[in-house]
DNA sequence: CCGCTATAGTTGCGGCTTCAACCAACTGCC
DNA sequence: GGCAGTTGGTTGAAGCCGCAACTATAGCGG
């Protein structure tokens, strides 16, 4: 026990195999992201945190949901879920309805509009996520990879916060 | 074979556990670099990409590269680039200086500020990607993870355009 | 019923990124 | 050697995001 120990400040740096290992995974995933952005963008006029607002409203009943879920949902920000969602709005996708319930609340609607568009969309995403992603992968690593950020997930969201 | 046909603009939907492990993995990667992203600004006044272009820098042989080389190393555009590197410029931590073997070229060169600051840095850093993510990943669950996306990153820059 | 605190959401500003347009220098070809 | 196309890099505008400050409502204890 006694030569592990640690102070709270030392760093634990990385070795060259795991370097490597963590460019790979930052490089490789920002170029996937940045990718399926960009052909949803050039094809559909939709940002993907657009897009994926578009797609939790299209599941939520009565296409429906507090502001606070989608922003919980999608793990992004209140603050960038106000904007997003104004911008949605403005394009017609979405509309905004006060929360019966809870004076504070406001609910986001997705419109006919926006569930056409989600619709045309959803073929490119998709057809992205598969052909950069899935299609790179085996079954077993994608199981993986979800499994695993499934954990770092939560752990954020618990004690992190 | 018949049955299997498919035209080029058929998609081929995700099922409720693909779905899963997708949601997951993007939820949780987008959670996991806004933390690191985060971190960095708050103790450091840097953002990641920042980050990333003074490692690089302090990598290179006299501490110098071509703009480009920096574009492709940490896969962001050119334009970002230009933008990133003149914010650094601006606050000390590197300078450029014209390619002699090149009259287009422009070489960005880290600063003693700059190695000053990236060596603070780094500790956040990399704590950050420790905490965050390796410590809640197996040593085979990173590797696979690591070679995944190294494929996935070949194959954006391969036929992807 | 009052006041305190916590929660829901918005706003404005400043910083970051993209895109398209642009200039300049290199390359190859006739 | 000069023109055509390519590559390296920058620029400015417009859009997107984070943060901190703010308003308003809810909920709770006295």
């Amino acid at each position: 026990m006694t030569s592990t120990t640690q102070t709270a400040t030392d760093t634990r740096w990385l070795d060259d195999r795991q370097q490597r290992l963590w460019r790979s995974f930052l490089g490789g995933s920002t170029a996937f992201f940045d990718q399926l952005d960009r052909d949803l963008r050039r094809e559909h006029d939709l940002s993907m945190p657009e897009y994926e607002i578009l797609v939790r409203l299209s599941e939520a009943p009565e296409w429906t949901l507090r502001m606070a879920e989608v922003a919980s949902q999608v793990a992004h920000s209140r603050s960038r879920i106000t904007h997003t969602v104004s911008r949605l709005e403005r394009a017609g996708l979405v509309e905004r309805e006060s929360c019966l319930s809870d004076g504070r609340g406001v609910n986001a609607k997705l419109t006919d509009a926006g569930m056409d568009r989600l619709r045309d969309a959803a073929h490119t995403h998709v057809g992205g996520v598969r052909r950069y992603l899935m299609d790179n992968l085996t079954e077993e690593e994608f199981e993986i990879i979800g499994q695993a950020f499934e954990r770092v997930r939560g752990d954020l969201n618990g004690q992190g916060f």
